[in-house]
DNA sequence: CTAAGTGCAAAATGTTTGCATACTT
DNA sequence: AAGTATGCAAACATTTTGCACTTAG
């Protein structure tokens, strides 16, 4: 009853290619354009599924939600949400206490159990000239 | 320099549809088979898209990240948070003081302004699940 | 009359699938 | 050898665009 998976060039080539980058994001046309993988279309989307339901990558969908986009996964980044500026595209981690608050306000006062890796903020950052 | 909008039967027949029904979300696929309002496809996505924009409805992306969902938005709805459950639809309306604290807290201590015409706060709701 | 809106069909995106071939175990 | 994975091309689904025609102001 152990996994029935194969270990393949392409399997490791684009685990590895996210493992090395964190911190961003890409589509699956963001992988097929990159060379050094030269992975072939069906497989690309067939790996990222697998490894966003395997839980080795989180799937974003898009802000024109058109398409997905996947990240390695840290597991820090399940316990908080993302500011996504919509000048500048900055991705702001709100990686602090209050976070804590957010979610137990939600969950006691409105019954709702927020999924942080499906949910980003948009607004726009001070840097962007943020609420005037 | 005031809006250049006119008023089509078009415009106004879809408008008038999400109104008469401010507790459902719809594609542009649904409106595309309702027969009774008869319009054609690139006018939908138009009129869905400057909609979406002006404010009239929001925008959500649908759970399994190809397309768009619509859904009437009340004036009211501009100042707070929407949670949207990704089990049952149902959309919770974040209306409470604690919303100006998460503001307040995620301008003071992040630099950024929060755009609530465009976050949607995804999860689940109790009904349906909620944490375990 | 002019600017804006509409509808059709074609094109553009993004993703999935069928199938023969190639690779892992 | 048996079971998976891959790659190609075709199929799909959704959304956008070019353009001639219509309509609102």
């Amino acid at each position: 009853m152990g996994r029935k998976e194969y270990d393949t060039r392409q399997r490791e080539a684009l685990l590895q290619f996210f493992r090395k980058r964190p911190e961003s994001c890409f589509s699956a046309g963001d992988i097929l354009k990159e060379e050094s993988l030269s992975l072939g279309q069906a497989t690309v989307y067939r790996l990222l599924s697998r490894f966003a339901e395997e839980g080795e990558l989180i799937r974003f969908v898009s802000p024109d939600g058109r398409g997905s986009l996947y990240q390695y996964k840290k597991d820090a980044c399940r316990s908080h949400f993302h500011l996504k500026c919509g000048h500048c595209g900055r991705l702001i981690h709100m990686d602090c206490a209050f976070m804590k608050e957010m979610e137990a306000h939600i969950m006691a006062e409105h019954r709702f159990c927020v999924d942080n890796a499906k949910t980003t903020i948009y607004g726009i950052c001070a840097d962007c000239g943020g609420c005037k």
